[in-house]
DNA sequence: TGCTTAAATTTGACACTGTCAAGATTGACG
DNA sequence: CGTCAATCTTGACAGTGTCAAATTTAAGCA
């Protein structure tokens, strides 16, 4: 339903319907509709960093084209599930609502995982060691987030821009360094 | 009523009995909700294109400088009116509804200009010649999108570390070119 | 002034929404 | 069989955007 109609079409007394059941019975499993949607966005943490560690194991690959594929991949995720990644950052739950304890645990760790990243990155010389580590982190995670954004808002980018788009970005990152 | 409330918070009733006037009088104004937001939208446009003529006719300022105040103002214009610029870029106008002729006249131009000034800073050096100017202005400016988001958004920047993120920005834009 | 005509506004209504309170049903366990 | 907790239902409330029809207001002109 998420899917298919969005945060803002996803609707309780709908959902309740499409299951068979009535109006108030997920009352009795979630706190409230901003529970759900929690839960919803909970996994699409979980099931994007997997897609994440994924990237990192590959043992054949070259260390910049890891990174090339994350950021390719990141893009993409977002495109592919669009009303997920805007209810997993939009302000839906980040600002009108207070998001769950839950997906707090999931989600800032995930945050964390782009710091990491980046100061690996510093060092194997694939971004510039001269910038602060978290600061590098905002922007290039903004980077990736920005171009998402406008992706799935639907703006002006599209999906058949999302390789170039992203080979840019890598440039942008790497300095010139290929 | 935008700004202390926001999109979700603004609601035609409140707005007409703030007003002092019936819950349907504003619809012989504006055909309905979302054109009275697009309008609103259209107004955010037309602000910020002229504080960045502002910006780019001074005359004593380097053209460096001039980017970076660039870079540094639009994401200050971003986190200074949060609920305007989720409604200028956000999905209630640009995916949920249609937006109005009007606004798409005045929208379009800001996305157009944002190439046409990519192209100029690659003519002067600023950014990197080797890049599609249509790419590289998706990538620039989805970087200064993302970076306005995450902050409005709450995800995980907040105000102070504006001035940083730009800076580092600008570096990742300019190539280290100082 | 009075009349006409168009613009502006109002009231009633409809189908939605999230969610609370109170009551009914179900199923597992002793 | 009885208990108890989990699960679910119905009724209700206050809110939403918006349509249709009736009403009020204001401006232009004879």
């Amino acid at each position: 339903m998420l899917t298919t109609d969005g945060v803002e079409g996803l609707s309780m007394r709908k959902l309740a319907d499409a299951v068979g059941v009535s109006r108030t019975a997920i009352y009795h499993h979630f706190q409230d509709k901003n529970a759900l949607l929690c839960a919803l966005a909970e996994q699409g943490f979980l099931r994007w960093r997997e897609e994440a560690e994924n990237i990192f194991a590959q043992n054949d690959v070259e260390e910049y084209e890891k990174v090339r594929q994350f950021v390719h991949d990141y893009i993409c995720y977002a495109a592919d599930n669009p009303q997920l990644y805007d209810l997993m950052f939009g302000r839906t739950i980040w600002k009108n609502a207070v998001p769950t304890e839950k997906l707090k645990s999931v989600a800032y760790p995930s945050f964390q995982y782009q710091v990491e990243m980046t100061k690996r990155w510093q060092q194997t010389g694939i971004m510039p060691k001269s910038e602060d580590s978290l600061r590098l982190a905002q922007v290039t995670w903004g980077t990736l987030h920005g171009i998402a954004r406008l992706l799935i808002d639907g703006i002006y980018a599209d999906r058949t821009h999302i390789d170039e788009m992203s080979d840019c970005a890598m440039h942008l990152f790497s300095q010139h360094t290929r």
